[in-house]
DNA sequence: CTCGATCCCTGGACGC
DNA sequence: TGCGTCCAGGGATCGA
């Protein structure tokens, strides 16, 4: 499953591969993970001027020849910039990507047969093809320009690698969800999915199912510690690959093998030999150690305690 | 606000 | 060999 580090791996991959090319053709087949296919005829003549990681998120930005008389001509640029911050430079639009469970992203020499799942196929001027293949359509593809743009960046959650000790520890503890729910929502932290969510709890001793609200100050920056860490780690060797994941040279990560936590359910526990243990919270399975992790005590809270704290929010 | 349930989709695991 | 069944899982959505 891509998160940070797996997009991370492929968008620098991209980087090396299709960065300043240009696009010539569009071809589509199956679009039902595409916002708005009819669109991306409007990819064509586009120039890949940057390639970024958001979140989960790849951004590949577009300039069409006119790059200054566009900027100029376009106020909508204003805003997408503002949105994602700094760099004086203009684009007027980009291809949002998003691999869900299975997507890839990866050049191909145009001889090469299509996948049986590729869906997507940009003609490059260099005569290769920048295909997405996604046997599952989890992922997501866009074409968007500066409003929808701006509103998709500024929906998300903070950077879990930039986040500073102050703002982690308070978008944690000001919420009384769960903190495997919280790590895993993009409107929290942009970028964080099942496994890395459940190595840095493991790292953190925290159980999953600890309310956000609880956790000391010291436990939330531990957390952020051992997340950023875990995240920087998994980035150096290129992502972990437990299904299908493969980069944008088509190999594999490295960091499954480090896996503390993950999918080692009845295994024992690094740190202390106890078998690993395998619940849902959020809806996803977690994997913990029940001696370092405890349980948290119920939290059942009455009725009544709980409809007077929320009443001071903001 | 927070939760669980449901849906999307296909390949892989498993049972017979 | 081949079928049927179950399940994973990011994210959107909806009702409780």
């Amino acid at each position: 499953m891509p998160e940070l580090p797996e997009v991370e791996t492929v968008v620098r991959g991209l980087q090396k591969s299709v960065l300043g090319r240009k696009i010539l053709s569009v071809w589509i087949g199956k679009s039902d993970f595409i916002d708005n296919p009819a669109e991306f005829t409007r990819l064509s003549g586009q120039k890949i001027a940057a390639i970024e990681r958001f979140g989960k998120f790849m951004l590949l930005r577009l300039a069409n020849g006119e790059e200054l008389a566009a900027a100029a001509a376009a106020p909508v640029v204003a805003v997408a910039e503002s949105a994602t911050g700094e760099k004086g430079e203009s684009y007027t639009a980009s291809l949002l990507v998003h691999l869900g469970m299975t997507g890839q992203l990866a050049p191909s020499a145009a001889e090469v047969p299509f996948d049986k799942h590729t869906h997507v196929s940009f003609g490059l001027d260099d005569g290769r093809e920048l295909r997405y293949t996604d046997p599952r359509r989890f992922g997501r593809m866009a074409y968007l320009t500066g409003e929808l743009l701006a509103k998709e960046v500024e929906g998300a959650g903070a950077d879990p690698l930039e986040v500073g000790a102050a703002e982690f520890a308070e978008r944690v503890r000001s919420r009384n969800a769960r903190i495997k729910a919280l790590l895993l929502d993009q409107s929290v932290f942009r970028g964080v999915g099942n496994i890395y969510a459940d190595e840095s709890l493991w790292r953190a001793k925290i159980h999953p199912a600890h309310v956000g609200a609880k956790l000391s100050v010291k436990e939330a920056e531990t957390l952020r510690r051992v997340l950023q860490e875990i995240l920087n780690r998994a980035i150096v060797m290129r992502g972990s690959s437990i299904s299908d994941f493969l980069d944008a040279n088509g190999e594999p990560g490295e960091y499954q093998r480090h896996h503390r936590a993950y999918g080692r359910e009845g295994k024992p526990c690094y740190r202390c030999r106890t078998p690993i243990r395998r619940v849902i919270v959020a809806g996803r399975s977690s994997y913990f150690c029940p001696k370092c992790q405890p349980a948290p005590r119920q939290r059942k809270a009455s009725r009544r305690k709980a409809s007077r704290r929320n009443k001071s929010r903001r």
